[in-house]
DNA sequence: ATGGGTGCAAATCCTTTGCATCTGC
DNA sequence: GCAGATGCAAAGGATTTGCACCCAT
């Protein structure tokens, strides 16, 4: 399934492992692009389809208009701040407990594959700016 | 906090309370065309933040490319079939433990506002034909 | 030489905006 | 008459695609 990675692929994938902002594509390709002057923004999405399919990688598609990247590809969920929008990740170890989450599959009958849950609040921060 | 509505506003929001596709921008304004020819997908877009902003319907944000709107209001999770993209709704009543739910937000430190589950599996529909 | 990966520019799709007009009060 | 709502067309932003080239095998 893991087939080695080029160049290029090699360098999206650290850029993405070593951010831990959830970028963007956007921001990927301007990291990159101080590696890789030459590369083009098209390739940077053709990596990451890539890199997902793969397994490399996790694509956030909620939120905002553009999807973010995430090098953890362990289950964990988010909780995104519905102030300053800073995605944050709830590490897996106090995930939502499985037992229920698997209940609630089976009562609108659907094979769960897998997850995500969203949590929309205050973040620190913003509280104490308040 | 709830205003009337007028007249455009409210066969857009029966659209969307009567489809329960939970339609996108663009599903919703090919219906609402045949009850009011002149209306333009822009107005169907204004309409819609409108709605959301107001309460009378939910966005729903996730997913694919384009927003799907929801004309239940009340807080409830959805699931996604990997297969043939449908999205279904999960009753309230069979909703995760929002005491689990509030432990999780604590461990982050969020003030929690509300959430959303997105459970993702094949559907019975698409398990029946395999 | 062959197939995949690349850069670039153009195209596409969803959504928003500018602006002049229309509406209801 | 004014403020807010509308239609239309144009703009915008994120992502994809066509195509010729390049590279490693």
């Amino acid at each position: 399934m893991k087939e080695t990675l080029n160049t290029n692929a090699q360098a999206v994938l650290d850029v993405v492992r070593s951010t831990h902002n959830h970028p963007t594509a956007l921001e990927i390709y301007e990291t990159v692009k101080t590696l890789r002057p030459h590369i083009g923004l098209a390739s940077i999405y053709r990596i990451l389809h890539r890199l997902v399919e793969q397994g490399y990688v996790k694509e956030l598609g909620h939120n905002e208009d553009s999807s973010r990247y995430d090098g953890r590809v362990d289950r964990h969920d988010h909780a995104i701040c519905t102030e300053c929008g800073k995605l944050l990740d709830i590490p897996a170890e106090i995930s939502l407990s499985q037992d229920n989450l698997r209940a609630v599959a089976k009562t609108v009958d659907i094979e769960l594959s897998s997850h995500e849950v969203l949590l929309y609040g205050r973040c620190a921060s913003c509280q104490a700016l308040s």
